[in-house]
DNA sequence: GACTCGCATGCAAGCGCTTACATCGGTGCA
DNA sequence: TGCACCGATGTAAGCGCTTGCATGCGAGTC
C-alpha cells in the first residue's frame, strides 16, 4: 500500500502539503494541488482512514442502528439513508439491533463506542432511558427516526395523525362501520407505533359521533399473512359486517385485500380497504393508504446528521414533524357504489 | 473519552498489559486480567478503532457490497451477512453501489481502499475484470455471491440447474405445455442470472424430448407487478394455452398467481405455477418454488470470511456451491386433477 | 527602501493504541 | 546451589496520518 509520504515524495512536497491539497484545505496554490492530485491517481494512493481518523478525529462514517433489515420499511428507509450518505462520501456502518438484551446491551454500551462514526442515526426504535442515554453520552450528532424520545433529537412522525387521516377518508366516503386491524395490546409495551394509529382510528371515529366497537377490532401483525389471518376473523365474526377496514400497515391492508376476495366481497364495491405506508405493492394491488415516505425519511434524517457534521453551528433541531399523504387508489369507495 | 492509560493507571498496570488483558491474549495472569477487565468497566472505557487499527492493521469490520438494499432478497441476505458477523464482534460496512458508472467505479477505486475493512463480501454484482481485480488488490479476504467469476472466490449457484429442477418438477407433474417468465434477452449483458434459469427450463425441457416453444416464453423485471403483467400476456396469447408456468423468481410467481386468478384460472387445477427463491410470501400463497435460502447464503459468506480472518492458514476457496431445495406447496398439482 | 502582512509550505509533535523486545522472578533439575 | 527456562509484565518504538506553529517570500504600504 502506497503511503502520504510516497505521493509526497512523486510530487516534490511535505506529506503535510499532500494532506492538505488531498482533503481540499483552501491554503494550497493551485498548481501543487493538481501535481498531488496527479501523483495521487497515478500512484493509486487513498489516505488510510484509521490513521487518518486517529490523527484527525473525524471517521467520515456513519452509523445505523436498526431493528430489522429484511422488512420492507426498514429497508426501504436503510436505502434513503444509504443514498444520502454515500453521496456526501461517508460510509455507512450497520448495528442491527436484535431482541436479545445482551446484544442489543452491547450496541448501546461498546460498538457504538469503539468511535468508529462520527454520527449515529436511530431508527424506528423504542430507545430506552439507559440506551438514549448512551446515544448521548456519545457526543456526537445522533437522530432518531420514528418514536417520540424526550431525550433525543428527533425525526417523529405523527401516528395519531396517520391512523386519524385513513378512517376519516373512510368516514367521508360514508363508511360508518369500520373496521380495525391493528396494534395487539400484548406489544404495547415496547412498540407505540400501532397504538397510537389505533387512538388516531378511534378519535376520528369518535370526532365524527361513532363510539368505536369492540368487535370490529382484531389484532394483527403487521405482516401480509396476519393481515388476512386477521381480515378473515374480523369479516366472519357474527354481527360485525363491517363496510371497510382500516388496517395499520399496507401489509395487513394486502392481506385484508386477499382475504376478503377469498371470502366473496368485491372491494371496493362491497368493503373498502386501507393501508398505512406507502408499501411498493400498493401500487399493485390498487391499495388506498397513507404513505409516509420512508426513504425520504431516511434520507432527511442522514441530511440532517451530514449538515450537523459539516457545520457543528446550528444544532440538531430537537423535534421536526415528518410528512405523511393520503393517497386515494381503487380499494376504496364510496359506500353503497 | 478515557483513554487506555486511565485504565492502566486504575488497575496498577502498564497500558500493555491492559492491551493484552482486554483483547484475550493469552499471557496475561487470570488476576491481572480480572482486575483490568473490572477497572475498564468501572471506567466505561472502550478501544477506539481508529487507534486499534492503525497499530495493529486490523479493524474488525467487514465491507459488504451490494446492489440494492429494498429488494427481499438483497435484504435478507444481508441480514444473514449481519448476524453472522455481528456474532463474531465485527461491525459491517456497507458499500451500496448504484447503476451510476461513476459511483460504481469510486466504490472499488476508493471506498474500499480506505483499508477501513479486513475483508469484503460482494453481493450478487456481475464484476467487470477491472473491479474484481481491484477487489483482489485490497490484498485481503474477498468473496463473491452469486454469479460466476472467473478471478475471485466466489459462493456460487448452480442457477442452471435452479431451472432445470423447477421444470422437471412439472415435468414429473406430467404437464408438457410449460410457460416461462423470465430472463429479458436485453439484459443479459450484465446480468446472466435469469438467462441461464432459462438454460435450465430449456435443457429441462430437451432432456424430456419436448423442444421449447417461443410463444410460451414471456419477459419479466422479477417484480411481482412483472410477473402479473407477463402472465396476462402469456395467458392471453392464442395457441399458447400453457397447463403450468415456470417463473424465474417467486415475485414474478406470485404475479403470475394473482393473473391467473383474474383470468379465472384455478390454481393448480387449471394452471400449475413454480417459482424460485424461497421468498417469505411463498408460504402464504402457497407457493411451490426452488429454495435457495438466501439468509443462509449470506451467512456462510460472512463465516468464511470471518474463518480465514481468524486463521489465515486456509484461504478461502475458490469455489463452493450454494444449496438450493424443491419446496412442493399448493400452487402446483398434477395435470388434470 | 524598510517594514508589515498574508499566503504557501515545511517541521514535528502528537492522535491512542499494539507489540517486539527486554526484564524480572520463580521453578525444576542436575 | 547454580543454571536454564518460562510466563507475566514493562518499555518504547512505531502505525500513517493531521495540524499548530514556524518559516520564507513576494506584494503592498508609507
Amino acid at each position: 500500500m502506497v503511503g502520504i509520504d510516497e505521493v509526497a515524495r512523486a510530487a516534490g512536497v511535505s506529506t503535510a502539503t499532500v494532506s492538505r491539497a488531498l482533503s481540499g484545505k483552501h491554503n494550497v496554490s493551485d498548481s501543487t494541488r493538481e501535481r498531488v492530485q496527479e501523483a495521487a491517481q497515478r500512484l493509486g494512493y487513498v489516505v488510510s482512514s484509521s490513521a487518518s481518523s486517529l490523527a484527525s478525529g473525524r471517521t467520515r462514517n456513519i452509523g445505523v442502528v436498526i431493528p430489522h433489515l429484511d422488512r420492507w420499511f426498514f429497508s426501504t428507509l436503510l436505502s434513503g439513508i444509504a443514498e444520502e450518505v454515500t453521496r456526501a462520501g461517508y460510509d455507512i456502518t450497520l448495528y442491527n439491533v436484535t431482541p436479545d438484551r445482551e446484544h442489543r446491551r452491547q450496541v448501546f454500551d461498546t460498538f457504538l463506542r469503539r468511535q468508529r462514526v462520527d454520527g449515529v442515526i436511530a431508527v424506528a426504535l423504542e430507545l430506552g432511558e439507559h440506551e438514549s442515554r448512551a446515544l448521548l453520552s456519545l457526543g456526537m450528532p445522533v437522530i432518531a427516526i420514528g418514536g417520540p424520545n424526550e431525550l433525543l433529537p428527533t425525526l417523529s412522525i405523527d401516528d395519531v395523525g396517520l391512523g386519524r387521516l385513513a378512517t376519516e377518508h373512510l368516514l367521508a366516503m360514508g363508511h360508518l362501520d369500520i373496521g380495525h386491524i391493528g396494534a395487539d395490546p400484548e406489544f404495547d409495551i415496547d412498540f407505540h407505533i400501532p397504538s397510537s394509529r389505533r387512538h388516531g382510528f378511534e378519535s376520528a371515529l369518535r370526532a365524527a359521533g361513532i363510539d368505536p366497537r369492540p368487535e370490529l377490532f382484531e389484532p394483527g401483525d403487521f405482516t401480509i399473512e396476519g393481515g388476512f389471518r386477521a381480515a378473515k376473523q374480523l369479516l366472519g365474526r357474527p354481527g360485525a359486517s363491517p363496510t371497510a377496514i382500516f388496517a395499520a400497515s399496507d401489509e395487513m391492508a394486502i392481506g385484508a385485500m386477499l382475504a376478503a376476495r377469498d371470502l366473496g366481497y368485491r372491494v371496493p364495491t362491497d368493503l373498502s380497504i386501507a393501508g398505512i405506508d406507502g408499501h411498493e405493492l400498493g401500487r399493485f394491488f390498487d391499495l388506498t393508504t397513507v404513505d409516509q415516505f420512508p426513504a425520504r425519511q431516511g434520507a432527511r434524517a442522514a441530511a440532517t446528521i451530514l449538515h450537523e457534521l459539516e457545520q457543528p453551528a446550528g444544532s440538531v433541531p430537537d423535534r421536526e414533524e415528518l410528512p405523511y399523504e393520503l393517497v386515494v387508489r381503487g380499494s376504496t369507495a364510496r359506500i353503497g357504489t
